[in-house]
DNA sequence: ACCTGAACACCGTTCAAGT
DNA sequence: ACCTGAACACCGTTCAAGT
């Protein structure tokens, strides 16, 4: 209605400014760097040269921060490619790849677990594995059960490797009695493979060869 | 030498002495109830009577706190009956006995898993499965990174029993696109069992079954 | 000797002010 | 409109003082 001049801030140049998705990107760099004690709302602000209470123009809370990071984390993993290969070849596909995307961001997985929503992003991965589960034969009480041994079986595993102190294993183990730790003190030299990636894919050939098993055995049944 | 007169607070009466054990035990019990954001150094001395500062003579920090929580807690875990059964009832009931302990103290395991030294605790547990593959015929090498599989896979579980959402389940998934996410919805009503004490029962059974063939196959060849 | 308050260096976040 | 410093209510922990 009126022509009064604008108010000067509305022409005040190129600020610093990001997107949302820049800001959490930004967030994760910071974690795989420093870890979680390193992440801090104060210094992802000096990261971005921002102040920091203009991190809360993009997010309500640190906890919601948190949750668009593993969301964004997890929509990465490759759920497609439907229809090629053997159910197992595809549940295998896509376990591994969450796998190697806990790898990727080890400090993500420990925060990922310890909030009480699971994030959205695996909500298409966990599509793909109950449909392969239901492709497999199974029922689908048997094919959700399956689906949470899985996912958590991998995550667990992920969160495991993750945390693992870098030394650990060979002396704790030797200083042990013998007597009364015998095998533990035996396997000292190769204890840290209980944690290699190997051991993962063994615990996930282990599981997929008993879910084939059941699958057929349910199949037979429902004939 | 001289026979000065004591100093008065040596005779100061009782004042409220614990011992470490006792502390240990009050912060437990404090994280079971609160949860890891209530268990704060004021809090727990706040509950016990004492001044904050009084907590660091029992403990050199936080961190040694927790660490001294977890490996109290793991040591409980029945780890004996040594004999008795076939390995894969050992085994059984070695691995439902981590995971009942982990269902009653389930803050415990989230803190646990973001820990990066595994507690003592654990170590005769560890043993006794160690055995257990060992009997069953398992090479040691197997059977190490089956001891990782199993000991991830329960703890996993666990964690993600602790901090899964008490609602979560059928609204969210009932609200996705069905042609998209054909099996999630279909599956939205009996969703929450993929968390379920019968689906970790699933996996356990599943993993054992599996060791058990190749211990089969194991002894075969050896043989 | 054992305990502890004050103080320090951090947090996340509210609130009001800056442009 | 968008950004932000000051301030608040917390942390864990150091340090010196209390008995």
């Amino acid at each position: 209605v009126s022509s009064e001049p604008e108010p000067p801030w509305l022409k005040s140049g190129p600020r610093a400014r990001y997107t949302r998705d820049e800001v959490i990107a930004a967030a994760l760099a910071l974690i795989d760097r420093d870890g979680p004690e390193g992440f801090t709302m104060r210094a992802l602000a000096g990261e971005l040269g921002i102040g920091v209470m203009t991190l809360y123009g993009y997010v309500r809370s640190k906890e919601d921060m948190v949750a668009a990071i593993t969301d964004a984390v997890f929509r990465e993993v490759h759920a497609d490619a439907d229809g090629e290969g053997t159910w197992e070849a595809r549940l295998r596909a896509g376990l591994q790849d969450l796998h190697q995307l806990g790898r990727r961001h080890p400090h993500l997985v420990t925060l990922t677990l310890s909030q009480s929503h699971a994030p959205p992003g695996l909500f298409r991965l966990r599509e793909r594995l109950l449909g392969g589960l239901r492709d497999a034969g199974l029922d689908q009480e048997t094919s959700v059960r399956a689906l949470g041994v899985l996912l958590n079986y991998v995550l667990g595993f992920s969160a495991a490797q993750a945390n693992a102190a870098p030394i650990e294993s060979p002396e704790r183990l030797r200083e042990l009695p013998p007597d009364a730790f015998p095998h533990l003190v035996a396997a000292a030299d190769g204890y840290a493979e209980h944690l290699s990636d190997e051991s993962f894919e063994y615990g996930l050939n282990l599981l997929l060869r008993g879910l084939g098993t059941d699958a057929r055995r349910q199949r037979k049944v429902a004939r």
